[in-house]
DNA sequence: GTCCC
DNA sequence: CGTAATGCGC
DNA sequence: GGGACCGCGCATTACG
């Protein structure tokens, strides 16, 4: 009854063994942060199957500058950030930046984790308050397609910063130039108007509770000497505080289940906002003539808190620590289910 | 294909 | 030069 | 075994 062996077992479980050796060079080198996939699978078949070979010039040339500083820290950025760790570097930004930013943690530690992959700082300033519009089309929101290029306005209203302009973005100039100068930024993944990730070194208090001296401290991140972790810094825009504060502290199962909800909704909920559909009144004239011939548009709707867009959404707060059971969400059966779903799927 | 139910 | 597509991370 | 599958920022490369 049992079917034929496929062929030739020998050099089936050869292959076999090529394949295990394989599949593991590829988590490997994917530890790298900045490699994934398919920089992973390149480097493999040209003959890169360990993190030290990847330090081999005819490898390492090949790595974008990202991939560099995750190699250079890859001894160290796997490591966890402890809550006490994060709430040192909570300290030192809010010391070295202008009061007039708020500052929080997101992420697993405000989900109330033990430890963390890495930091997710949110930054609030009262003078940053552009919102960008969602740039996917209404009938998308239930089929989740974006919209191609062909739009003028949606390509454009998001594009790129000039490197002046860059330079000149608050982000850059008020948090992670003062936070470079004091000696915690240690090296940049990627940095834009709203998002800079990179890695830090853990900051440490003498006895009398003084930071090191800041020259100390340059000193020592050139050296590599000292505790280095990964740190996001997200700069908010104020009436997305509330939606930005849902996005940034997850889960992921959780952002998915209110995401949906609000899909099914006929609204659309990013980290900027809870948004509604606004079909185009017949009578606005004063719309461009491009924009006229679109149907609508989304609107921000007033909702700028996480229990506000919550409620919208018919959902019951919710504490972050208990936002990692996704069944809490969208379920409407009050059979609270037993499994936990996703469990260990800190970052 | 992966992840979750 | 510009924009689009892809890779990556969260 | 069967069904569902978010949304976005930034860097690099491909393309015109």
């Amino acid at each position: 009854m049992s079917p034929l062996p496929k062929v030739e077992p020998a050099r089936t479980s050869k292959q076999k063994l090529e394949d295990d050796k394989r599949r593991h060079a590829l988590d490997t080198l994917q530890l790298v942060t900045g490699v994934g996939a398919v920089k992973a699978r390149n480097l493999v078949t040209a003959g890169c199957t360990s993190i030290a070979d990847m330090r081999k010039p005819e490898y390492y040339s090949t790595l974008t500058e990202a991939q560099k500083i995750g190699l250079r820290f890859v001894g160290q950025i796997p490591e966890p950030v402890t809550r006490e760790q994060a709430e040192t570097v909570l300290d030192f930004i809010r010391e070295n930046i202008s009061s007039k930013f708020e500052v929080h943690l997101g992420g697993s530690y405000r989900r109330g984790a033990p430890v963390s992959g890495d930091m997710d700082v949110i930054l609030f300033h009262p003078t940053h308050v552009h919102v960008p519009t969602p740039n996917i089309s209404h009938s998308s929101a239930f089929s989740n397609r974006k919209i191609t290029g062909t739009s003028p306005l949606s390509s454009k209203s998001g594009s790129r910063m000039t490197k002046a302009e860059r330079e000149a973005s608050p982000l850059i100039k008020d948090v992670v130039q003062p936070l470079t100068q004091g000696g915690l930024i240690a090296a940049t993944l990627s940095t834009g108007a709203r998002k800079w990730q990179g890695v830090v070194r853990l900051p440490e208090k003498d006895k009398d509770g003084q930071w090191e001296l800041m020259s100390e401290r340059v000193k020592l991140v050139e050296a590599d000497k000292g505790f280095f972790r990964r740190m996001d810094l997200n700069l908010v825009p104020w009436k997305s505080r509330g939606a930005a504060m849902l996005a940034l502290t997850g889960d992921i199962e959780f952002n998915k289940d209110i995401r949906l909800k609000a899909g099914q909704l006929g609204m659309h909920l990013n980290e900027f906002g809870l948004w509604r559909w606004q079909s185009n009144e017949p009578e606005e004239p004063e719309a461009n003539a491009e924009e006229a011939q679109q149907e609508g548009s989304w609107e921000l709707m007033e909702a700028d808190t996480e229990e506000d867009i919550l409620a919208e959404l018919g959902v019951d707060w919710i504490e972050p620590t208990k936002r990692n059971f996704a069944y809490v969400v969208g379920k409407p059966t009050k059979k609270k289910a037993t499994t936990v779903k996703g469990k260990s799927k800190e970052r």
